[in-house]
DNA sequence: AATGAATGAGGATTCATTCAT
DNA sequence: TATGAATGAATCCTCATTCAT
């Protein structure tokens, strides 16, 4: 999967973080905003409880912000690779099975991650954390494209805007089957999994329909 | 369309309202919301724009968020409004009709009414006004459903929940297509129209798909 | 009992006054600062409760200090009766039943007026109310004085300077009791009792220790 | 004299505050309190005086009731000194000596520090500062009661509630005498000093009375 | 006499960020 | 590199009181 990053403000140099120190606080924003939610994340919050003073944060992010920023990347990270490798282990490819299978990767890592549920699911105030998921969600359907495409999944006249708003809207699904339940409505990921299923199928070639041996 | 009111903390008598100051606290509210978001919505930044002393506010809205609602209640009615004229001017009566004229009707008010979509579409931040919000959803939803089946357009076996996901899904479409664009992303709508209505195509009886005459 | 009072600002008429609103809007606030304490009787409280307009509490007070006044005076005028009752109903004038007397008519009022409790034992806050109630007692200690003098229970060198002194210190005696009780404290009150009593008696007459028919 | 302080929800550590600042602060806070009672300890006030943003008052006090806690902490510590002092110059030990001893020493220090005075004797408003006092006072008759009895000057069958009730009272006296002068009112004082001697030698035994030698 | 409406003045507290060391 | 200390700028909200009607 690509692998470029939005352009920043960023002042801070990569290699200069201690990566312990940069662990430490970006666990402790992960609890808090799991905790208490996106807006209980102050500095003075962050810091405490990762018993690291307000200052030094700005050692290692340039502000706010990037904290927040540096979460989601490190959880987009994981998606990505959750994507990749339950997209590998399929027998069968067809479309049904793509969709599936990477919109069911997504509520792993939602499970595991509660912290993403909230920062991208919930609040999406940060608009840094906007740009960078929305670019996320735009590579994620442009590699879902390439793939289905190479593999003769999808008709020769889809266009990768199709991809895109299929992407968009399953994320707008779990962010509706995760709006009030960490653990996202069962029956609600579903039937958006049917829903997207039946959208691209109306792209999809017989192959894309009946499927094909990976 | 029903018309109920989620009980609130209100201290403050609606008929006490001096109406053309509270309506200048409104537009103010919304031109500040459009201009600057809706964490631009301060206090002082709303009654300096409305030219009104600050403590005034707290003449007419019991607090800030108050005033985030009473914005978005008007515009609800609005809405609500829209959705039954644009209606009951159908001659032809299907779930495709249906859901191409309300979805329709919501964007001709996210068009007149810059400010719902910053506030609902964008901004996701008020509880009051999420809980409002979502509660107008289920309504809609409700009532489409009841209007769809009583006209014999979905089968038996279709359920609310599958209106309410409908009208989700709708909405997520709608926060897609709007988020970086004030006038919405025409292509957008159009294919979510589409994908809505081959989602509800799905629970239609025969005559829902080929319509009947009003 | 004496009855003068201390001039203050008011702007208001006494004979203006409607008795039945006045009397609503003291037991409001009585209420409120019983169930609140002093602080809690703000303006908007006191006319909420007595289910009057806010402004109309101008009617009747000059300000808001004034409503503690006159919730003070209602009472001490009832402690006055109660002193002046209790007292004539004595058999035997001696220092120690006269100060046990006083003290006990004291303790009744106050259990029969939690407010004044509040307002004069805790919260002295209120010039006003401290200015009057210091009078009462500067009143009360004369009273007392010169009711021992003449029926003979105090010695000629006695001065009103010590009557005085017994009062404040049975006050603080008070004001310690019902600190944090309601109810004051039995056991504080009744060594407050003594301690007044053992005072005084350094001041009295054989008579004054031994008593005499009333 | 014991020195515990009761545990605080102080989120600002002891150690970290700039002395000289945090000095600058009180300064100005018991200037403001004497020259304008407590109720002007507004914290817009405190820092004007003292040369210092506001914001930087939370920098060493976690909200404004601490710096009036900061302010009697510093009184009282001072109060028990100057009670220690004055009572290891003592000559002749008897529950007289040691009850004016301990009274002088008070007002000592109430003509020392006369925001003291205005706090602790005038406005009891703030509930931290009371609790404060209060324990301070039960300490204070603690360790007087012990020293008596240790010394044999009391009798066996006197009770810590015994002293408790007389430095209860000691300081009612001491309120009364300062409530409207700065400098208290010395007939008051020495009247009040009587009063308290008479009724502790009531628990005093023969060498209470009489005196021995330190 | 009564009151709905209006408001000036002020209240405590929080926060992201900077900077001297 | 690390950080204790400092702070400007805001924030929401309350309240006693007035005044036109």
């Amino acid at each position: 999967m690509s692998n470029d990053r939005p352009a920043g403000k960023r002042r801070v140099p990569q290699q200069s973080r201690s990566i312990e120190r940069v662990e430490r606080i970006l666990d402790a924003a992960a609890e808090l905003v799991v905790a208490q939610g996106v807006d209980a994340l102050t500095t003075r919050a962050v810091a405490d409880r990762a018993e690291v003073p307000v200052a030094s944060l700005y050692q290692y992010f340039a502000d706010k912000d990037e904290i927040l920023l540096a979460l989601v990347e490190r959880d987009v990270a994981e998606m990505d690779a959750q994507v990749a490798a339950d997209l590998s282990r399929l027998d069968v490819l067809s479309v049904a099975s793509i969709v599936e299978t990477t919109m069911r990767a997504f509520v792993k890592v939602y499970h595991r991650r509660p912290a993403f549920v909230v920062i991208w699911l919930r609040g999406r105030t940060n608009s840094a954390v906007n740009e960078f998921c929305r670019a996320h969600n735009k590579r994620v359907a442009a590699d879902l494209f390439r793939f289905a495409r190479d593999v003769g999944l999808v008709r020769p006249d889809t266009r990768p805007v199709h991809a895109e708003l299929a992407v968009e809207v399953g994320d707008r699904v779990f962010q509706l089957a995760f709006e009030t339940r960490m653990r996202g409505d069962e029956v609600l990921v579903a039937e958006g999994v049917e829903l997207v299923r039946s959208y691209m199928e109306r792209h999809a070639t017989q192959a894309g329909i009946e499927g094909v041996r990976a």
